[in-house]
DNA sequence: ATGATAGGTAAGGGTAATAGCCAGGG
DNA sequence: CCCCTGGCTATTACCCTTACCTATCA
């Protein structure tokens, strides 16, 4: 099973019942009762049977089902010497001919959600393949796995998956495991948090060691550093292990680091010597002619060899940025080429920047360097979206082919593009960024009352003023908390909704019903400052959105906002709880010397709190933009990430 | 002895962010 | 002439895959 056999014998059994839960993740937790039968572990000892869980639809196979879905199942025992298990599922739903629609040609084939349905994906990421032979046999078998850069998404469910690992067995610091245990003793570590990624087992080990270690995501090397470097390098040679121990860095990173410093080489402009040399090196290796275009299968630690002066690095970025476009009589990149481009990618319609395919794209384009240096292009577009990020890549998209179409003068400016909704919104906004505090609208959403159907007007409104304005709808009401002016929401569906007002030390909100309207609470600032004010949540079954904003004349001061996104990253730092690269990423998105508002954390925290009585929780993308069906009239809007949610936080920092 | 399992190492292709250079405009 | 700005180039820290190696165990 490890390398994608199916054992010669499998054991079916059926229940007649089950139960479903659902966890913090939105993972569905099926829970098999204990069997009465002999089957479930009936030697008694503490290890439990492996099973699998084949899922049935009733309308069988069919792959041209409307809806498909992949599910990827692992099974976990519970406790010891309970037969009991639970199993987890991780279900992706495409809709109808999505990718499958698309020109396979202008696909990479590379990745998990192009599987057909009821595929064991676990056969891979529960597989340790390092060999040729190995891939091919999973590939012989039809299985397909992701490859490249981890996704955010990919990220959180191997942290969740480490985070329930660790809970189950009472272990609070996942490093002991990775770095301290033997192998005997972190048993089924990596095959239990490889569950649900569509990764070989081998990829999801080297991310964790990556993620876990310490002595990676160091940063810069010093002079010093580097110095020490040369001394190890001439004592130890190729032992990484061993210099980065005595560098206090990872073996790879010092390894990589030892890849940039041949004593050989130069730095700075290339003469004209070195570029003819590298030419002349690589049309020998790869048996090209000059004008050949070659952007593959070159061994650059070859090339760098015969170059003799550079770095295997400086040689492809050279040759695949500059050189090899110059030599087959490359034309320049204009305003036209990108929207151009930008267009170009529009018409693939892929789901995902990762199904572009870059050497397509970049065949018969004079202007185009390389299908690298393609994607790097793509990259600067990319980034005058200062959200681009946070955004849907359809929503990206969309917005862009505005954007690069735009004047200049708007096109020096970092921009925002929200949407509404990826799918109603016949065309995405876009909006210069400029430090504003936006309204809130918090909605209600009962049990009955389906995932953004909110056809009844629960809305509480919060107004940035000095004046904050609460309407309180129908299924609020308020509830005297002892204390006078101040209120607890109360809402139609019994369940108390706490919501607490906070701002900067030095601002005192309360909040009182309104004598003109019972269906009102007005918070009066205690301050004449007008600081900004932090919602804070702490009712999972709310809707949260932004809404239009009829005042947006109401600007923050710079120092206002780094305040709120301190603020933020106070409370969000038990999120990132491992030292993951997203960390320095988010503290630096200073982008222009404009603040760039960030509510990513946020979303994570809400949008990975428990759900209960049915009750729907949406979140709005860390833009502050979710799809709504709501009709909401604004062109522009501008996201302020303040909401968040401690008790959440804490719930999911607690337990699970 | 053999093959499977579960790592582990090194090499090298690659990405993403940023530093540095430089030309052009005010 | 100076300063500023923006685009481009070069650099670099980190990421990921591949090939190969090794210890342990059934």
């Amino acid at each position: 099973m490890n390398t994608g056999d199916v054992p010669a014998a499998v054991t079916l059994e059926s229940v007649s019942s089950v139960t479903f839960t659902q966890d913090t993740d939105g993972n569905i937790i099926l829970h098999c009762p204990q069997n009465d039968g002999e089957d479930l572990g009936s030697d008694g000892t503490t290890e439990p049977v492996h099973k699998r869980l084949r899922l049935t639809s009733e309308d069988g196979e069919d792959p041209q089902d409307s809806t498909s879905t992949e599910y990827s199942v692992v099974t976990l025992p519970i406790t010891e010497g309970d037969e009991s298990f639970e199993v987890t599922m991780t279900a992706t739903e495409m809709r109808d001919g999505e990718l499958e629609s698309e020109d396979p040609s202008e696909i990479l084939d590379k990745d998990s959600s192009v599987q057909k349905k009821g595929e064991d994906v676990s056969a891979v990421s529960q597989a340790w393949f390092t060999t040729k032979e190995d891939k091919d046999t999973l590939v012989n078998k039809g299985h397909k796995w992701k490859q490249g850069m981890w996704s955010k998404e990919e990220i959180d469910l191997l942290m969740s998956n480490i985070e329930r690992y660790l809970k189950n067995r009472g272990i609070h610091d996942p490093t002991e495991i990775i770095f301290e245990m033997s192998k005997e003793e972190r048993k089924d570590f990596y095959r239990s948090i490889a569950c649900g990624l569509n990764r070989p087992l081998f990829a999801v080990y080297r991310r964790v060691l990556r993620m876990y270690d310490n002595r990676n995501h160091v940063g810069k090397y010093t002079d010093e550093e580097i110095n020490k470097l040369k001394r190890l390098r001439e004592k130890y040679g190729n032992d990484w292990a061993t210099i980065g121990a005595a560098l206090g860095r990872s073996a790879s990173s010092v390894k990589d680091r030892c890849r940039l410093m041949k004593d050989t080489c130069n730095t700075g402009k290339w003469t004209e010597e070195e570029e003819r040399r590298l030419a002349e090196v690589v049309h020998e290796l790869t048996g090209t002619e000059v004008g050949d275009v070659v952007t593959q299968g070159v061994s650059w630690a070859s090339v760098a060899e015969l170059v003799g002066t550079r770095s295997e690095k400086q040689c492809r970025s050279k040759w695949l940025n500059y050189l090899n476009w110059k030599q087959s009589g490359g034309t320049e990149w204009t305003k036209e080429d990108d929207i151009n481009l930008v267009h170009r990618i529009a018409e693939l319609g892929v789901e995902d920047e990762n199904y572009i395919n870059w050497d397509i794209l970049a065949g018969g384009w004079s202007s185009v360097r390389s299908p690298q240096w393609l994607r790097s292009k793509w990259w600067t577009i990319k980034r005058q979206v200062a959200n681009h990020k946070e955004l849907p890549f359809p929503v990206l998209l969309k917005g862009l082919q505005d954007v690069v179409e735009a004047p200049a003068s708007v096109m020096n400016k970092v921009v925002v593009i929200g949407s509404r909704s990826a799918n109603a919104s016949p065309s995405p906004v876009t909006a210069l960024q400029i430090p504003v505090q936006i309204p809130v609208q918090i909605t209600h959403v009962s049990s009955s009352d389906g995932a953004g159907g909110s056809s009844e007007s629960e809305t509480i409104t919060l107004n940035s003023g000095a004046l904050q304005t609460f309407e309180l709808l129908p299924s609020f009401h308020l509830q005297p908390t002892g204390t006078p002016g101040t209120y607890f929401l109360q809402t139609g569906t019994n369940q108390s909704l706490p919501l607490t007002l906070s701002a900067n030390p030095t601002v005192t909100l309360t909040a009182a019903a309104s004598p003109s309207s019972p269906d009102q609470i007005i918070l009066h600032s205690l301050t004449t400052d007008n600081e900004n004010v932090t919602v804070q949540m702490s009712h999972p079954g709310i809707i949260i959105q932004t809404v239009t904003s009829e005042d947006l004349s109401d600007p923050l001061d710079q120092s206002e906002l780094e305040g709120e996104q301190e603020l933020k990253e106070e409370s969000s730092e038990n999120q990132n709880n491992s030292g993951e690269e997203e960390r320095s990423e988010e503290r630096s998105k200073d982008i222009q010397g404009v603040k760039t508002l960030d509510s990513s954390k946020v979303e994570e925290t809400v949008e990975s709190s428990g759900m209960d009585e049915g009750a729907v929780l949406m979140v709005p993308s860390p833009s502050g933009f979710i799809p709504t069906n709501e009709d909401i009239r604004t062109d522009s809007v501008l996201p302020l990430g303040t909401l968040t949610d401690p008790i959440l936080e804490n719930q999911e920092e607690g337990s699970d």
